[in-house]
RNA sequence: GCCGGAGUGGCGGAACUGGCAGACGCACAGGACUUAAAAUCCUGCGGUCCUAAAAGACCGUACCGGUUCGAUUCCGGUCUCCGGCACCA
């Protein structure tokens, strides 16, 4: 009798896994249900408490949507391509497959004793051949339509894990992974044009129901903005094409800056007069690290271009070019009109240099700082613009401009494309081979997949090499398309590459036609729920989205949009408040908590412990006090009960509870929820009988937090079948309100008294019984009523002086 | 610097659409049970003042001000913390 949740949780995981209890079903008359969490990658060090939060999230809304009636896919796999497991692999010399294998059973074992209702006969693994067959498949379409290609590109290198960086992954100027410097490098990389998918990625956000930091974040990193291309010629011919977002500042232009990259340096090099101080410069520059550019930002360096002169096209005057490194060459132009009256940046290079600072929109002080304000100001010195707000002189200016044609309307992003090439042996091999004849050629598809080879070791060269090219035999091939010498590509590809379209395949695992047959991927897509990290909106999210609008493009997919709804959690911390890691001593493993306390306990605190989206310390007391709830609950086959019905006085508490904790499920406010389950079971165990109406409810309601115990108690109180298979309970929204309320009494807005009427009673009947209060009576006995003010159920305020 | 989000008891956190601030839980204190402890159950628990006690009064949701019969909630300003971006023209 007393409540042992080693036994029972075992009991039924074992009972659901038999019967099948949570697989997804193929009959599509049902309607569908597609709740997703992000794939685990599979540490040899296991899953910490911080994992299961979403996880159990997720689970619970699945559990909730079976109950409801739902055909629901909530699936599971392993991310399992990746770093720390080659990093192991090399150190201990073991085929990261093999560490990959041990670690999918360490995690799978820890998962399984939590109880998630995950179909795991649909379990997908990414280092899997029939897993990336698909996704070597989808990279050549990509080449196929020109949006994977070869360029040499400068990259960010981390020197100590010897591989190039996705700007996504690096943080601060440093590795993402393992904080090792960062240098840029130049390199011949795979790159996926990401780019030209920029404007849907933003656009598209109006079809998806994300909670609102996502998208804003997401709009952030791809950086839309419009403004104008404009010409200035160059004395002696040639012209300098830069890219603007105020055209109507064009008057105020006093000088140029272009890129130290900027091809025009090269092409007129016999017209400068200070070549050799440019160059210079431009090693200096180079040379910098990406870490150092940001801490030289303060201060502004440059040289002046000397024998060129710049036309600012409005107004015909000559002004002077410079290089200097605040201007990047990968966006827009490489160029920019420098206006250091209304920019910041421009004001204090002008001010450092001594170039004239000319104001063209009044409304701030250029003396003090640059005015940037683009609501407020009035257009000055600017001949045709005087008088003009900003956004019309910008209209205004690009018209002309456009009609001259020295300008054109243009949007600019600031998402790059994708550098897609890793120098790593564990991932999956680029499906390209180069032959001198005919370029690169993709391997034919029937030849999919291309498999990993055996190598001897798995670090990279010393130069930066996949250890892939180690193997002569294998990168020595023959060209698929004339059947001429052909060499295969070593490098593989990162990450993102597999989870970029896991969830497709979780419609249809065990296809070998086709990454999932169409008729699954019509059913169960869009993705109903999605819920992952914050620190994957830049990344995975994006990426996958990206992924996701190609392949619809191309017609395998049937929506533009992968998921329809998006949230996040927020992290669990160590006890003393700081992120959980081993070098910081403070993990919880999930284990321990299970094997002290029990599945379904750590399940109820993990999703009580606060709110869902904030971060939130450890506290291993909120666990025992999770627990002593359980045993609580437990407790309840105990009590004495009768019919089926809900009891008269319940009632309204009842349904209040099952609309309370329904709509909160679905708001990600469990800790609500749990607390209005909490104060339900008060209620019970304060009353002398309560009904097996109001037991089954109970149990239901919190069947999708901890699935074990009231599965057991479901059975032990003789109810008929198992609770994962009854109806999520409905609530009569004309029965969650009392007869009688009570409602504060203020003066003057501070509450005096408190009474008990009925809800229907009216402002009338409420003043006469005011009337007959002693307390009411001496408070306002010697004042003047001067309004009342009724608020029904809640408040009476009467206001005297 | 820019873009998000947040500041409520000793702690985690509640509070509908502007309507009784502190639900629910933890910790703590007192009591019951016990030889004892644990467990369990009951009671109390924002602060200050007043009272023998009860009752009561005032203050209180980061800070300053405003709107309102009434503000944690709305408006203006300030401060702090967290997350993201960071020379993107």
């Amino acid at each position: 009798m007393t409540y042992n949740p080693k036994k029972i949780e075992k009991k039924w995981q074992d009972i659901w896994e038999k019967s099948g209890t949570f697989a997804a079903s193929n009959d599509k008359s049902k309607p569908k249900y597609y709740a997703l969490i992000e794939f685990p990658y599979p540490s040899g060090k296991g899953i910490h408490v911080g994992h299961p939060r979403p996880y159990t999230a997720l689970d619970i809304v699945a559990r909730k949507r079976r109950l409801e009636g739902y055909n629901v896919l909530y699936p599971i796999g392993w991310d399992a391509f990746g770093l720390p497991t080659e990093n192991y692999a090399i150190k201990n010399k073991v085929h990261p497959q093999k560490v990959t294998e041990r670690n999918i059973a360490g995690v799978k074992s820890q998962l399984k004793a939590l109880g998630f209702s995950f179909d795991w006969s649909r379990e997908i693994n990414t280092t899997d051949p029939d897993y990336y067959k698909w996704t070597q498949w989808i990279f050549l379409k990509l080449f196929e339509k020109g949006l994977a290609y070869k360029k040499e590109v400068s990259i960010n290198w981390c020197t100590d894990c010897k591989v190039g960086l996705a700007n996504e992954e690096v943080v601060n100027g440093v590795c993402e992974r393992c904080s090792g410097t960062v240098v840029r490098k130049r390199k011949n990389q795979w790159m996926l044009k990401i780019t030209a998918y920029a404007e849907k990625l933003i656009k598209d956000l109006d079809l998806v129901d994300y909670i609102e930091r996502v998208k804003v974040q997401q709009k952030n990193w791809i950086g839309r903005s419009e403004g104008m291309e404009v010409d200035f010629g160059i004395s002696g011919g040639q012209k300098i094409n830069v890219y603007t977002t105020r055209p109507d500042t064009l008057f105020g232009a006093t000088y140029m800056v272009i890129a130290p990259e900027h091809p025009l340096i090269d092409m007129l090099q016999d017209r400068i007069e200070n070549i050799d101080e440019l160059k210079a410069y431009i090693e200096k520059a180079n040379k910098k690290s990406d870490f150092e550019r940001m801490e030289l930002i303060k201060e502004k360096t440059g040289v002046e271009i000397k024998g060129l002169k710049a036309v600012n096209p409005v107004n015909g005057k000559e002004i002077p070019v410079f290089i200097s490194d605040y201007v990047l060459m990968s966006y827009g132009t490489g160029a920019i009109m420098a206006v250091p009256g209304h920019d910041t940046r421009d004001w204090a290079f002008a001010r450092k240099f001594n170039l004239p600072i000319i104001e063209v929109v009044a409304g701030g002080n250029i003396e003090e700082e640059a005015f940037t304000d683009n609501q407020k100001g009035i257009l000055v010195n600017s001949d045709f613009l005087n008088g003009l707000g900003v956004a019309e002189a910008k209209e205004k200016v690009s018209d002309w401009l456009e009609a001259k044609n020295i300008g054109k309307r243009k949007t600019n992003y600031k998402l790059r494309d994708w550098v897609f090439s890793r120098q790593r042996y564990w991932g999956e091999p680029i499906p390209l081979v180069y032959c001198q004849k005919c370029g690169w050629v993709p391997i034919p598809e029937d030849e999919l997949p291309l498999l990993l080879p055996e190598v001897e070791t798995y670090a990279p060269t010393d130069n930066g090499e996949s250890p892939l090219t180690n193997l002569p035999d294998w990168v020595q091939t023959t060209c698929p398309q004339c059947g001429g010498e052909g060499r295969r590509e070593t490098d593989t590809m990162p990450q993102w590459a597999g989870s970029s379209w896991y969830f497709l395949r979780y419609t249809d695992p065990h296809n070998h036609e086709a990454l999932a047959g169409k008729e699954n991927l019509d059913y169960w897509l869009p993705v109903d729920w999605y819920n992952g990290g914050m620190e994957h909106t830049t990344l995975h999210l994006l990426y996958s989205r990206f992924w996701h609008k190609f392949l619809y493009d191309y017609g395998i997919v049937p929506t533009p949009e992968p998921y329809l709804k998006r949230t996040s959690h927020g992290m669990i911390l160590g006890e003393n408040n700081e992120k959980m890691s081993k070098s910081r001593g403070n993990v919880v493993n999930p284990d321990e908590i299970i094997d002290a306390y029990g599945a379904d306990t750590l399940r109820v605190y993990e999703m009580f412990i606060g709110d869902f989206e904030k971060s939130i310390p450890w506290s291993q007391n909120g666990v025992k006090g999770c627990r002593k709830f359980l045993e609580r609950v437990w407790k309840l086959q105990n009590i004495t009960a009768g019919e089926d019905m809900f009891s008269k006085e319940l009632e309204s508490n009842m349904h209040r509870t099952i609309k309370k904790v329904s709509e909160d499920f679905e708001h990600l406010k469990f800790n609500t929820a749990i607390a209005a389950l909490m104060s339900l079971l008060n209620d019970f165990y304060s009353r002398a009988k309560i009904t097996n109406g109001e037991l089954k409810a109970f149990l239901l309601l919190l069947n999708p937090v901890a699935p074990h115990i009231t599965e057991e108690l479901w059975h032990r109180l003789g109810f008929d079948g198992t609770i994962s298979e009854q109806s999520w309970p409905e609530w009569d929204e004309a029965k969650t309100v009392e007869e009688m309320v009570e409602i504060a009494v203020q003066i003057n807005g501070k509450v005096k008294q408190k009474i008990t009427v009925p809800l229907q009673a009216v402002q009338g009947d409420i003043k006469t019984a005011l009337m007959q209060d002693e307390k009411i009576c001496s408070a306002i006995a010697d004042k003047n009523i001067i309004k009342e003010v009724y608020v029904p159920g809640r408040i009476y305020n009467i206001v005297v002086k």
